[in-house]
DNA sequence: ACGGGGCTTTATATCGTCGC
DNA sequence: GCGACGATATAAAGCCCCGT
């Protein structure tokens, strides 16, 4: 069969040593002697074998993969923060699975039940809201949650965002006081409420 | 049709054994 | 004593089989 998937097991036959065997040599750190580690990696590499990520994940409880939930990428700044946290976790052995969730607190809700599933370690909330149910759940499940580029008050959360209304009412006032009469503002998303607070602090100040 | 038990998948942790 | 190794248990969830 073409796509046959090679096991350990597989390759511990080929190598002529234990399954177990293959398991240590492919695990940093674990006890191999160089012989038994250069038959297992021979075998691995005509079988064409790597290790099952997925089975890893079963064991360890650790799946290596962090959800990022975006609601739109108009942001002129998301591929470059995306591509930014993306090299930063797999730096740290990590990797960015990316969900989309529209504006709406329900859409949301079900993309994270989905993201759950995925048994993740972590989530990052792009410009997108969750319920304080759903914090405390993810909290419960030990999966810590970080939001970017949205304020939220809920202890279980760790945001990253500045406060949008006295952010763009402090810029607007700065302006301003430099003798700026007449200023542009360029709005985001309609629907976000993002763009909300920052148009209502820049008219405000 | 439904429920329950057992099997399967796959990599890893742990423990016992062996040889130097 | 210690490194290297093998055997076994384990995890979640789908699937299959059997009995009711």
């Amino acid at each position: 069969m073409a796509n046959e998937r090679i096991t350990s097991l597989q390759v511990a036959k080929g190598a002529g040593v234990s399954q177990s065997a293959v398991s240590r040599v492919f695990t940093p750190g674990a006890s191999a002697s160089k012989t038994t580690r250069e038959k297992v990696l021979r075998a691995a590499n005509e079988l064409g074998y790597r290790p099952n990520i997925l089975a890893r994940a079963m064991i360890t409880g650790k799946s290596r993969i962090i959800g990022l939930v975006v609601a739109y990428l108009e942001n002129q700044f998301y591929p470059l923060a995306v591509e930014r946290l993306s090299v930063a976790l797999q730096a740290k052995g990590y990797h960015v699975l990316v969900f989309m969730a529209s504006q709406e607190i329900e859409g949301v809700e079900d993309v994270m039940k989905e993201i759950l599933d995925y048994q993740v370690d972590g989530i990052v909330l792009a410009s997108v809201s969750m319920s304080s149910d759903l914090a405390t759940r993810c909290n419960d499940h030990g999966v810590p949650v970080v939001l970017f580029n949205r304020d939220q008050d809920d202890e279980h959360m760790c945001s990253v965002t500045t406060d949008n209304y006295q952010g763009s009412r402090e810029i607007a006032a700065h302006f301003a006081q430099i003798g700026h009469t007449r200023i542009g503002y360029i709005a985001g998303f309609e629907g976000a409420t993002t763009q909300r607070d920052r148009e209502l602090g820049f008219r405000d100040a």
